[in-house]
DNA sequence: CGCCTTTACTATAACGTTCCAGATCCCGTC
DNA sequence: GACGGGATCTGGAACGTTATAGTAAAGGCG
């Protein structure tokens, strides 16, 4: 036995044949692991002829190139980047906003010529956690988690350069929102001018618990992130009509789909039959609630009108408040290489303007007051 | 000067100074690296107290914990997948039938706790197959790429386990379809049964390269991967009919999209007045198209009919052709999954089903030829 | 002919882990 | 009192690269 066995229990002859690395090619031309090397990734370096030799040789052996893990290692950078989501991985590709907002990511990433990571996490589980701890990526944009939430929390642990979507604003983090108390503080406003004097709000989850019924005025301070922003944009916007905030009906929704959207509709009219202009948070609960407003006989706009939120539901005709979703995740992959580049920046928080879209659900309140009417 | 300057430049106290390792919090503790490695991979090995201290000290020193980069090289495997397309990055975001197969694939990662690397391709350049070649994955899914693609061949030369989803049917790899050519012959055969006489095929593209307008016959064989079973499909449908394949019009369309679809449409109604019957390989070519016949006065399914294909157009009632999208996406990566466990697979070809769903895009023809009636 | 530059290639030391095989100690047991 | 054995912890060699400095040979120039 010429070669005792090594400590990994594999002897290096035996792992060679298993499969060719950089030195098992050099080896074989008869040249340095630095010449390889430079074959690949600095063809400059060495002669053509070499490199020829090289590269037909590692043919040859079939190599694969470089493994990337060890290249990684070795420079310190991954060339990929990760995306993380509050939900678990199928969820972005359910909500056409979150589905906007990753494709903007794409098309920023195509450019910059750096790979996605989509990261499994779970909003309730703490479990996996493990996803982002061993994602191998160079930072992280974060999008709409809250503080707390312990994916948020391990990503920051991991101190690699992070932007942050749509909250939540931390510190000395970069950010990009748009102004959400500004957004439905027109929807609500919209339907205002038109003449409604009775509005109900419909509202995407206000914590970072499942929630679901009418938020009483003295909670509603407890909102955080978005839903915060949003409801406090439409308490100034029915202030300064003059409305009362405290008899206006805010109503949580589950989650952010038309399921909820049709249930928190159907409650928002148990709760106030009275209603007749309803903002939602979003457009699917938006389409949600007009399909429950149409089981109660509520024709959209003439009975009731209903403002949506992202601009999202294409075939609805439905008013609602656009927001540059893709636009978000295009800025946040530029910021997130410039960060990347290494040059000390200073955190930057972006603000993207949102924009009232008036179509076909809304209209003025029926003349003859509803309640009247029945 | 007690310490020389290492070759790398950077002397070893400052490079620690600078982002705590594991060693350097071994030394900080003054134990062994493989203690510290312990304390966060196998708890059970050390004490509660050792570690209980070694992860006080790691979280005063700022250590990040193990850096998944090199765990990964050291372990040999990386804990994320990637997914290959043959388009730039956003495609997958734009076209609903691929972002449902995406999203199948993120159900299936999301219960085997991996992560999903989407790597940036283009359909023409082969410029950036470095991505693919610098991805540090375990394993590939393809999807709908041709064989001779530059980005496909580099992830054959990865040598790592891949399975393919839509072709292309490569030697001993594992592969996900659907059976195209039973697709599309019931699409036309259902058209035919309804009593139309003269047939017109919307395809995707043929080839590699994008080509738009008329196919003739003797080229039509030419066609590759999906688009060519397709196409064989409504052959065999028009042959069993008795009408005749070459006088039937195939127009192919320049991509997946409405607008191709709408253009594809036009040229068609031009080629051929009379068809009265559109078989569209895609549902988002079915609404150009319908879009397009509605444009020149023909009412669908009255005057024309059209059958799509995916079942992906939510709100058209669109006659067409389901197929199980994100489950190709789930036994993609449940497949993969298995590939990755080690024990020797023999290459498995899975065909799942596809269904006719009739909706309202067709009708019986017009009783009077619209050519006599124009 | 000595000196300086360029070209082509190599030696060496990291990069930050984890695995495997011990080494040490303490305890109970025959 | 020797022995077996679990519980803890350590040593050292990989994993597969690449950056940096350096060497040797070849060419240019006064």
């Amino acid at each position: 036995m010429p070669e005792n066995p090594k400590p990994d229990g594999r002897q290096t002859a035996e792992r060679r044949a298993q499969r060719a690395s950089l030195v098992g090619v050099a080896e074989a031309v008869g040249v340095s692991p630095s010449s390889v090397s430079n074959a690949y990734n600095r063809p400059d370096q060495l002669s053509a002829e070499l490199r020829e030799r090289i590269l037909r040789t590692a043919a040859e052996l079939g190599y694969p190139g470089p493994d990337p893990t060890a290249r990684n290692l070795r420079r310190g950078r991954s060339g990929s980047l990760a995306m993380v989501f509050p939900e678990r991985l199928p969820y972005p590709f359910t909500d056409p906003y979150a589905m906007l907002v990753l494709r903007g990511v794409a098309e920023g990433l195509a450019e910059a010529q750096q790979a996605l990571m989509l990261v499994p996490g779970s909003p309730d589980q703490e479990a996996d956690e493990g996803a982002v701890r061993n994602a191998a990526v160079d930072g992280f944009i974060v999008h709409s988690l809250l503080e707390e939430n312990a994916l948020f929390q391990v990503a920051l642990a991991r101190q690699l350069p992070i932007v942050v979507v749509d909250g939540p604003q931390v510190r000395g983090l970069d950010c990009i929102t748009i102004n959400d108390r500004a957004g439905t503080r027109a929807a609500a406003a919209h339907l205002l001018e038109l003449g409604h004097q009775r509005i109900g709000v419909l509202t995407t989850r206000l914590t970072g618990h499942t929630n679901t019924g009418p938020v009483p005025p003295d909670e509603r301070h407890l909102a955080v992130g978005i839903a915060r922003q949003r409801l406090e944009g439409c308490a100034e916007a029915v202030l300064a009509a003059g409305l009362s905030w405290d008899d206006t009906v805010v109503m949580e929704c589950s989650m952010t789909s038309v399921e909820a959207g049709h249930a928190g509709m159907r409650a928002l009219l148990d709760t106030d039959p009275q209603v007749t202009g309803v903002v939602a948070f979003s457009d699917l609960i938006a389409v949600g609630a007009r399909q429950a407003a149409a089981e109660r006989g509520l024709m959209v706009p003439f009975d009731i009108s209903i403002v949506g939120f992202d601009d999202v539901a294409q075939f609805e005709n439905l008013t609602t408040i656009r927001q540059p979703a893709a636009e978000k995740g295009r800025l946040a992959v530029e910021r997130l290489i410039e960060l990347l580049s290494g040059a000390p920046q200073v955190p930057k928080h972006q603000v993207l303007p949102t924009e009232l879209i008036v179509r076909g659900s809304t209209a003025p309140p029926p003349v003859l007051s509803r309640a009247a009417a029945r």
